[in-house]
DNA sequence: CAGTGGTCTAGACCACATA
DNA sequence: ATGTGGTCTAGACCACTGC
């Protein structure tokens, strides 16, 4: 007998969610607008609470809305800083200055806080680049009003950085590449490894990152002429708040 | 009256899932091991299929493990192939070449296919940046021992590639950027603008991306001599298969 | 106070993988 | 054939938001 050759239709959460961000894509629901909610999906369909719920979920997690308890589920917004990896090439003079992304957030300033300075083991990842078993690091946690968008690491091998002014808060003018260029170790190159991948819940929480939002982890390596690593920064980046810009020569 | 001040406890289904991430970190699971499934979870906290799903949902959506359908749910593998920025200044010439992150995959051959080229009207975003309204774009799927990692789109301004062999499968030898050069055209600069973000159903699919994969967008511009962009290159890549690498001087 | 999303239960049927 | 994850229903109570 003829079975039904059908090429499998998508279950209805995936139906609906598709529908949903169609409305979105097309302009029907403007960042910020209010989406369909449980109840009013529950009606419109026929389907059970759960059901609406997934529907929901699947763009939650897509990073295309965000939930706010008891209010309702939002069109999410986009609206990146750009941050240079070197700007000595940066864009300016390249092209017409056109970017892809806009990044309307670019030039507000950072607040700092969460600071913590410690003489530490070396994780096994940095102490194999740094070439030590002792390290201090220098963490802290950036904003941009009052959203926290960056989490960072500095490493310094401990033998290296004993002593100077990287191991206490203030690092004088220049701060710490220009200390490490009063030790003779002025960095000269930079390598920076760039992944993606969805947050732990610590980096979540730290961030105040809804579901859906990868982080960025960029690892800055810092050389001195000599070819030693003299720092190795790890920063943890909220996806949705950053756009990365790298400029090079042929 | 004193009422319990306690600091909310996380519920069921968060702990659960903090315990089975926890004993992963501790290796009690390594890589590609089964977890626990839904009934075993079920009668080993007396809780329901839903609250149980929902426990192993949250690994899969942090992209820590992944579900086979009628078999289980597994410990995720990371194995990134290593992509270089700017070649000329690539890292063996510098430290000791340790990097944070392990690569096992580079070397090894990609296979192309989904080629497909063709005339099309320029989008809002690459008409602006190329400064035309008609582009030929060249797009195409890498993958690496039979997976697919990347998707690829070169756009080109129609009038300056148009009856030039860049509009045709074979490029001939040096690729696009040779055929540039023969136009007077040859790319001296690069700017490469890096975000991540969750994926689009669709990309998802030509990716066969499990949940909790992000995706990483780069958007490379090439510019030639007199500071015209002659090239946006639109990738999409699987952020579990790579980490991108940048090197630069001070 | 009414409506919203967050959590949870107790069932059901299905497609698929493995043995 | 058994067990697995995938989908779905029909309820429930809670905490929180906004009027």
């Amino acid at each position: 007998m003829a079975s039904s050759p059908v090429p499998h239709e998508p279950p209805i959460y995936r139906r609906i969610a598709d529908r949903l961000r169609q409305a979105i894509l097309a302009g029907e629901f403007r960042d910020g607008d209010r989406l369909p909610g449980e109840n009013a999906l529950m009606s419109e369909y026929g389907i059970a609470r759960a059901t609406a719920r997934q529907a929901l979920a699947v763009l939650i997690n897509e990073g295309v809305a965000v939930p706010k308890r008891g209010s309702g589920v939002y069109v999410r917004h986009f609206r990146p800083i750009r941050r240079h990896g070197s700007r000595r090439l940066s864009r300016e003079q390249w092209g017409t200055g056109k970017a892809i992304w806009d990044s309307d957030v670019t030039g507000r300033p950072f607040t700092v806080d969460d600071i913590v300075i410690a003489r530490e083991a070396a994780a096994e990842d940095v102490g194999r680049v740094l070439g030590c078993g002792e390290v201090w690091v220098r963490r802290r946690r950036y904003s941009v009003d009052g959203r926290p968008v960056q989490l960072a690491a500095s490493h310094f091998p401990a033998d290296l950085v004993e002593g100077t002014p990287i191991t206490v808060p203030d690092t004088g003018p220049g701060g710490v590449y220009a200390r490490l260029g009063d030790l003779g170790h002025a960095p000269v190159h930079f390598t920076e490894e760039v992944r993606a991948r969805m947050p732990s819940p610590d980096e979540a929480a730290k961030l105040r990152l809804p579901a859906g939002t990868p982080v960025i982890e960029v690892c800055r390596s810092a050389f001195a002429a000599g070819g030693t690593a003299v720092e190795l920064n790890k920063m943890i980046i909220d996806a949705a708040s950053y756009v990365l810009q790298y400029d090079f020569d042929a």
